[in-house]
DNA sequence: AAATAATCCTGCGGGC
DNA sequence: TGCCCGCAGGATTATT
């Protein structure tokens, strides 16, 4: 049972991989074996439009399992699932009333409770699938998940090899590897002291392996931090700790890097590129 | 064919 | 105080 209070999960972040299984922990020991009672959709412009079959074909199915493929959430029903994705300001939460607030796009009754899908910028999807995800066009050209024990330095270097486009610009597309946004590939980049304009087929076996362990490390500690605060998505009191994590260089330019170096910002493909030019080369 | 640019959208913060 | 502008970025689409 849910506390009758309004309680919202707030994510300062663009949800990456591990916010999104952060999301992923928090709901499932709630929502899995439980019914779908209804579903309530109050905005269908998403990213994809939201389809009338969202309703009619969930409505009384049993939620079996919460997985995760890169940045999508999947909840597996009777023989379909939900594929979820949280684009840029997507969040998850329960509350006890039927969504009604602003960007409070669908609900879900299940039990005595509604899981929110609120997204003020409309940049996630909801779509309800009858094939199996891996098969779907969301996530079938999707890249290794890098938390997998079959990502490592070799497959890296190996995806890296051909392409001559920068490193960061590499991690970003899905293909390489997938759940990296911009905020974990500027730190993975600086754990691994290589410079983000680095041509990806320039990256060796040696720095594609410490690339590799430097990935599995950033976003382990992420979901560390976030998993160690949020036991479920009923106290967002519990949240407070998540926020108090450091970037090394992530929205830090101009300040020192521990190295002794000055943080330097710049734009890639219009994204904002954090880097130390001292302990990254 | 691969790399890059434009696009969707809202909230927020800086400047005046 | 309020308005305008730029910025933030995931993933798809269009263009070079």
């Amino acid at each position: 049972m849910v506390a009758d209070t309004f309680y919202k999960i707030f994510f300062p972040l663009v949800p990456e991989l591990p916010e999104v299984e952060i999301v992923r922990r928090g709901i499932a020991p709630v929502i899995v074996g439980q019914t779908i009672d209804d579903v309530i959709v109050r905005e269908r412009r998403l990213r994809l439009p939201v389809t009338p079959q969202l309703r009619q074909k969930t409505r009384g199915q049993q939620i079996r399992e919460v997985r995760r493929r890169g940045k999508y959430l999947l909840i597996d029903l009777e023989g379909s699932v939900l594929i979820i994705h949280l684009g840029m300001s997507g969040t998850l939460y329960f509350s006890p009333k039927p969504p009604t607030r602003k960007h409070e796009h669908i609900g879900w009754k299940i039990g005595d409770v509604f899981l929110i899908y609120n997204d003020p910028r409309r940049f996630g999807c909801v779509v309800w699938s009858s094939s199996a995800p891996e098969t779907h066009p969301l996530l079938c050209l999707l890249g290794p998940e890098p938390l997998s024990p079959t990502f490592d330095g070799i497959v890296l270097r190996q995806a890296l090899k051909n392409k001559r486009t920068s490193i960061k610009t590499a991690l970003l597309n899905g293909h390489i590897v997938v759940g990296v946004g911009n905020i974990y590939a500027s730190e993975s980049l600086h754990k691994a002291s290589i410079h983000p304009q680095t041509p990806a087929h320039r990256i060796g076996n040696v720095r594609s392996s410490r690339l590799a362990d430097s990935i599995k490390i950033i976003l382990h500690q992420a979901i560390d931090a976030g998993g160690s605060t949020i036991r479920n998505f009923t106290n967002v009191e519990q949240a407070s700790g998540y926020f108090q994590v450091q970037w090394q260089v992530y929205g830090r330019g101009g300040q020192p890097c521990t190295c002794g170096g000055t943080v330097r910002q710049f734009k890639q493909n219009g994204r904002s590129t954090y880097y130390c030019p001292r302990c990254q080369r």
